[in-house]
DNA sequence: CCGGATCCCCAGGGATACTG
DNA sequence: CAGTATCCCTGGGGATCCGG
């Protein structure tokens, strides 16, 4: 990318994650761990296979990554974040955080993941009784699935299936994001289409950071 | 911009202010405050016109930012950000915290401002000892000119000229910088330029929030 | 002088096909 | 599987011009 030339630490970090693409790769690193080059690449739908060629040779220059080639069974290269690009945590957390207001409205044609589905509820919710025992959660969402685990007041989340899930949530992406966000309530979820069952109570366990719900409210109407 | 495609808040976060130049001005419009269009271009050292005047469209009907005809002595546009955008001054700390370990490397053609002189110890530092009385330290980098006044507690900082500063730091931008920021220490920032006049103490009542010292000197020394 | 609009040129991104 | 190579086209940079 071309240099914005200014000697500001919000222009230099842009220098080096402000291209596309690259802060969506990042994403990936940090949500999935070190990943192989396919893996990135359905982990990026829409994304040039060159274009992540390109990207991944300038985050290895820059020291975002490390790209070393896997232990002997695999055989192949796996990308991973270095502490520098982990650091790059906080920023993706804000970003997400500042993005959840852009979710209630609906793009038939996106993508979507279960990684996208785990890290809301672990990035942006928390358990609002701490000291309740342990319980799961279930997530379905367009055929992506991910779990909820309660425990010792942390809120830990993976994609894929529970066995013993005390509550299951299904319905479309906006609904069950919408729901564990903040930015719909239970009411305004089910209309979309959630389907709640089992434990209802642990829904108020999942308690959304984000934003105070009368503002949620306003906006949720259009 | 294109849309990513992806049903995540980060990328939808991205397809709103991910294009060039965007965060930037978000960026002048958080520090400045409402800003004329002319005030925006100086502010955006390298930034062309038709690219500015494209944005700021693009952020108005995103809802980031309004433009207002300005109150009859002035009778010019006035750009703001609106509550949504103003709401962007956590990505814009994240990555201007995380963009500091950048700020060594020397660029001798970087443009450099008061504001952003301003912002870094504002946004990057506390006051160490917060019931001490108030006290007003003088920043000199590159003729442009910025104040710290410390004062229960709080770090605000103003671009100009103090009248009756307690402490003076005068030098190049990446030695007074790299002082506040914690990615240099008193010694090497005296080797790289920095002039401290008056009272040295005050030096430790402005703490870095920064990173640890050991890895702020390992990377110091490259 | 302010607030843009227009034009031209080129680098960077997207889609597809191809190779070790 | 892990990228390259190619082509095309959009979007950004720079300069100039224009109405108020």
């Amino acid at each position: 990318m071309r240099s914005y030339g200014q000697y500001c630490s919000i222009a230099r970090a842009l220098d080096v994650v402000g291209d596309r693409w690259t802060l969506l790769i990042v994403r990936e690193l940090l949500l999935r761990g070190p990943c192989r080059f396919t893996d990135l690449k359905n982990g990026l739908p829409g994304v040039a296979a060159n274009l992540l060629s390109t990207r991944l040779k300038e985050l290895e220059a820059a020291g975002l990554i490390t790209r070393e080639d896997a232990p002997p069974p695999v055989a192949t290269a796996l990308y991973a974040l270095s502490e520098t690009g982990l650091e790059l945590e906080p920023v993706l957390k804000a970003l997400g955080l500042w993005g959840l207001r852009f979710m209630s409205v609906e793009r038939p044609d996106d993508a979507f993941q279960a990684q996208w589905l785990a890290y809301a509820p672990a990035w942006f919710t928390t358990d609002a009784d701490p000291d309740a025992p342990p319980a799961v959660v279930q997530l379905v969402a367009n055929d992506e699935l991910a779990v909820i685990e309660l425990r010792n007041g942390q809120v830990h989340t993976r994609p894929g299936r529970a066995t013993d899930a005390d509550l299951v949530l299904d319905g479309p992406p906006r609904a069950v994001l919408g729901l564990l966000s903040g930015v719909l309530d239970a009411e305004r979820a089910g209309r979309l289409g959630l389907v709640v069952r089992g434990r209802h109570d642990l829904l108020t366990r999942l308690r959304p950071v984000a934003r105070d719900p009368a503002r949620t409210q306003d906006e949720a109407v259009q």
